[in-house]
RNA sequence: GGCGGGGUAGCGAAGUGGUCAAACGCAUCAGACUGUAAAUCUGACGCCUCACGGCUUCGAAGGUUCGACUCCUUCCCCCGCCA
């Protein structure tokens, strides 16, 4: 292989659509910097997992020595947008924008050179559009064209409501595209619709148009639904090593091959050999997931980081003991009800729930089982309450 | 403007006069087991109460009734179709 067919592999492994290999080619043989886009929403400040997978990719590119054009779009999130999921998003107002996209930066800089980066806000050109243009951008598009799009034309056929906006927002997003003079965008392959249309829409401005890559959606911890935060089912990148690595210890073993291929960027071939020793009984499939762990970890938060967590994972959960650092409740009285106690530490919202965990022998103080629900516990300075796996509080007489 | 559908616990979704704090599924939490915050199994899952029991919930406000999530009135909101 060339250096050129190399680059091209390494850069479009993992990829589902590539609109074209030629074409990209094509512009890796110009020997300039392309440029490569990625639109954010800024209405959810939380990079997670999901998100890392294409911003791995944009590395592979700024490594490859091209610029990562990364589009806030504070415009859109200013108007808000009704997502895919018929929930509306609400619209943020400036400051939160502006807070948002801050954050943002921030943490998609864990992933990204920031020296190869070029951030623009897309309310540098929409904000000010005249509706006239807006106008006549739309005279381009037809709505059979945006019915082309499985969603739109399922939730049509299904009498589901579609919003006017939601028909624009592709085409918003296409524009992105014309005012970046993108080479190449990058999403998920539930966006190939829309990157698609920016091509349309570049070939109308007499630009040359982007190559689309898609890349797959990551599954989140429930294993079935792709990771985002309306369900709550991601990792943030933001997250604290601790929960981190125990939120990656709850990924299913049949899915953190997923996540060595798309978070890790872990090449085919060693994911192969790795589920070839778990299968064959040389490597204990809870040590693999421990080192995806470790390594998802060190990927955000530092090698040592990595480490630690692993360890403190194994002394809690494997060994049944007390974390080192845990929050501290502190307590005036000499003796409560263990119920209250519960509450009084944030350990369970209502005195019920407090109960229930009780009852259901969830409780422990100072290591001992507490199963009674009416019992009196004398609060000793110093003492660990711990309810659940999870709950841990250290008691301070005061 | 006309016609139709709908608003029930975190979500989805049953329930059409009492046996409804409200089926079922998902999510969540706990326990067992383990290899782990995997998988599996069991249980819990409005609030107060050790408990008996009590209290507040089914878009909002009124009304009918011994009794309403269920019937009536008005209002608010959401959605589709036809103009």
């Amino acid at each position: 292989m060339n250096p050129l067919e190399q680059t091209l592999e390494r850069l479009t492994a993992r990829a589902v659509d590539l609109v074209s290999r030629a074409e990209l080619e094509a512009k890796l043989k110009q020997a300039r910097p392309l440029r490569i886009k990625y639109g954010a929403d800024p209405s959810a400040p939380d990079i997670h997992l999901g998100h890392v997978v294409g911003l791995n990719k944009l590395r592979e590119f700024q490594d490859a020595g091209h610029t990562v054009v990364f589009i806030i779009g504070d415009f859109t999130g200013m108007i808000g947008d009704p997502s895919g999921r018929s929930q509306t998003r609400k619209p943020l107002d400036r400051a939160q924008v502006a807070a948002n996209a801050q954050s943002y930066q921030q943490q998609v800089f864990k992933v990204l050179d920031r020296a190869r980066t070029e951030v623009r806000f897309n309310s540098e050109w929409f904000a000010p559009m005249k509706f006239e243009e807006v106008i006549r951008l739309s005279a381009h598009v037809t709505v059979a064209q945006l019915l082309a799009r499985d969603d739109f034309s399922k939730r049509y056929a299904a009498q589901q409501p579609i919003s006017l906006v939601e028909f624009l927002y592709p085409l918003i997003q296409a524009y992105d595209s014309v005012m970046v003079r993108a080479d190449v965008e990058l999403g998920g392959t539930d966006q190939l619709f829309n990157l698609l249309l920016g091509r349309e829409l570049q070939k109308i401005f007499s630009q040359e148009p982007q190559v689309v890559l898609t890349l797959p959606l990551l599954e989140g911890l429930d294993g079935v639904n792709k990771m985002s935060k309306s369900l709550g089912n991601y990792i943030g990148v933001n997250e604290t090593p601790k929960d981190i690595f125990g939120k990656t210890m709850s990924v299913s073993d049949e899915l953190m091959w997923r996540y060595f291929s798309l978070v890790l960027c872990l090449p085919e071939p060693e994911i192969a050999a790795l589920r070839q020793a778990v299968q064959s009984g040389a490597r204990h499939p809870r040590e693999v997931k421990d080192e995806l762990g470790r390594k998802v970890v060190a990927k955000f938060c530092g090698e040592a980081a990595g480490v630690e967590a692993s360890a403190e994972f194994a002394r809690v959960f494997s060994e049944r003991q007390v974390p080192t650092d845990m929050p501290e409740v502190a307590v005036a009285e000499a003796s409560l009800g263990i119920i209250a106690l519960i509450v009084k530490a944030k350990l369970a919202e209502s005195n019920g729930e407090a109960k229930r965990l009780v009852q259901q022998g969830a409780v422990e103080l100072a290591g001992q089982k507490c199963g009674d629900p009416r019992a009196q516990v004398a609060i000793e300075d110093g003492a660990v309450l711990r309810c659940g796996k999870r709950g841990f509080v250290r008691l301070r007489r005061v």
